[in-house]
RNA sequence: GGGGGUGUGGCAGAGUGGUCUAAUGCACCAGACUGUAAAUCUGGCGGGCUUGCCCUUCGGUGGUUCAAAUCCAUCCGCCCCCA
């Protein structure tokens, strides 16, 4: 069944597992990295590079494919993966991240969804949890979500109690709206909720529960990596992640960081996403296993060694940090491909190790000699 | 030869008596970025330290003034127009 969770192997030394996920576009192996294509497409990267990194998943967003091109052209086309040229298998999220990276572009929510201003025209737009569901189904990607609202990580207790309270409600909707109509994609498609909550564990606690009751394919952990220190996101992982059926997938929205990659897998995440491969590519930075370097720094300037001696992705394999800090400042277009393509490529090869490392059980001490290596300083 | 203009921090370019270590942009240096409003944003960008002050800067020199990037004289450089 589509959206189903295998488990492979059980790490004998933490909540860490090695699985599957069967979906209608390929079986993903897990722990897996998703690199984000918010448009459709992860910036920067031509399908070939991004098939080549070993992606077998991707992200991309309902608000924006909503706005732009908007869903009629999508399904002429036959769907994301077609549009894309893709072809393996994606994740829509569904805009609930937009009720916080907007909210303070005249953002409106109220009981029955959320108004989005357009961040392009002003326009207003109004997204239901029946609306996103509608929208997700017409993109067409594999794992869609259920809409909810994300919330800033200062939020006092009434607020997030009220909220989560809110995405519970919205989520019970996703599911009726998921299998309203059999005809629909739905059969190839399947759907996670989201658990919300905050920073306080009995509002994680009552969410997890209360997501687990109505019953999705897979779960969500959403309102994480929002600003809270690393510390106080572990602490709500550990609390909850467990509780999640080991049958079931579990995904951690919009992260992460190389250690949290490590760290989260340790509690039992199966899925991550994130933007920072490829924007931080953009912006200068590069992952390495020895650490983060950016590459715009003086010193890379005749520096003629690769960006991590490690790594076999294209960037590496063919030029120098010299080159690269040269294309970054004269900010030659090559230098997006190039930066965003390694980091996404960092990123899923530390996926690969570290499900290397599950297959063997040697998980703790791989992570320990990551650590050891990405914390060293040269 | 005659007339006019101009010279400001690495560059471009404001400022035309005190609020000027001198706007702004670029360049340069560094930092940030976690379900993408992001090829973005933030900070620094003369020197010293006891971090509040001191010293040094607007072509050179000399002057006027309590006070000069700003006014005057002179020198030097550059540009334009007419012969």
């Amino acid at each position: 069944m589509y959206g189903s969770y295998h488990i492979k192997k059980k790490s004998s030394e933490c909540a860490a597992r090695l699985g599957t996920i069967y979906t209608a576009n390929g079986i993903i192996d897990t722990p897996v990295f998703m690199p984000v294509g918010t448009q459709g497409s992860v910036k920067g990267i031509p399908i070939e590079f991004l098939h080549e990194s070993g992606a077998k998943i991707i992200l991309a967003n309902s608000y924006h494919l909503y706005l732009r091109p908007g869903t009629e052209i999508i399904k002429k086309a036959g769907g994301i993966q077609k549009f894309n040229s893709w072809n393996k298998a994606m994740l829509t999220d569904s805009g609930g991240f937009q009720a916080f990276s907007l909210r303070n572009m005249g953002r409106k929510i109220n009981n029955d969804g959320i108004e989005f201003q357009s961040h392009i025209d002003g326009s207003k737009h109004f997204f239901s949890p029946e609306k996103s569901i509608q929208i997700q189904k017409d993109i067409g990607a594999d794992i869609i979500m259920c809409f909810d609202e994300c919330i800033p990580y200062n939020s006092d207790y009434q607020y997030a109690m009220k909220s989560m309270e809110l995405s519970l409600e919205w989520a019970k909707r996703c599911k009726k709206e998921f299998y309203r109509d059999s005809s629909s994609h739905s059969i190839t498609q399947s759907l996670f909720g989201i658990i919300q909550g905050s920073v306080y564990n009995d509002l994680r606690i009552k969410s997890t529960y209360e997501m687990l009751n109505i019953d999705f394919d897979g779960y969500a952990i959403g309102g994480l990596s929002v600003g809270e220190s690393k510390s106080c996101m572990y602490s709500v992982l550990s609390n909850i992640v467990h509780i999640i059926p080991e049958n079931k997938a579990r995904y951690l929205m919009g992260v992460g960081m190389p250690e949290d990659l490590w760290q989260c897998v340790e509690y039992g995440i199966d899925m991550f996403d994130c933007v920072i491969p490829t924007r931080n590519g953009r912006n200068g930075q590069a992952f390495t296993s020895l650490g983060k370097i950016n590459i715009k720094n003086m010193k890379f300037k005749d520096d003629f060694s690769k960006l991590d001696p490690y790594c076999n992705c294209r960037t590496c394999k063919r030029y120098s940090k010299a080159y690269l800090n040269h294309l970054v400042k004269t900010k030659e277009a090559l230098y997006l491909t190039l930066l965003s393509l390694h980091n996404v490529h960092f990123m899923i090869n530390l996926m690969s190790d570290i499900r290397k490392s599950l297959s063997s059980d040697t998980f703790l001490e791989s992570k320990r000699n990551f650590f050891k290596k990405y914390y060293a300083k040269n």
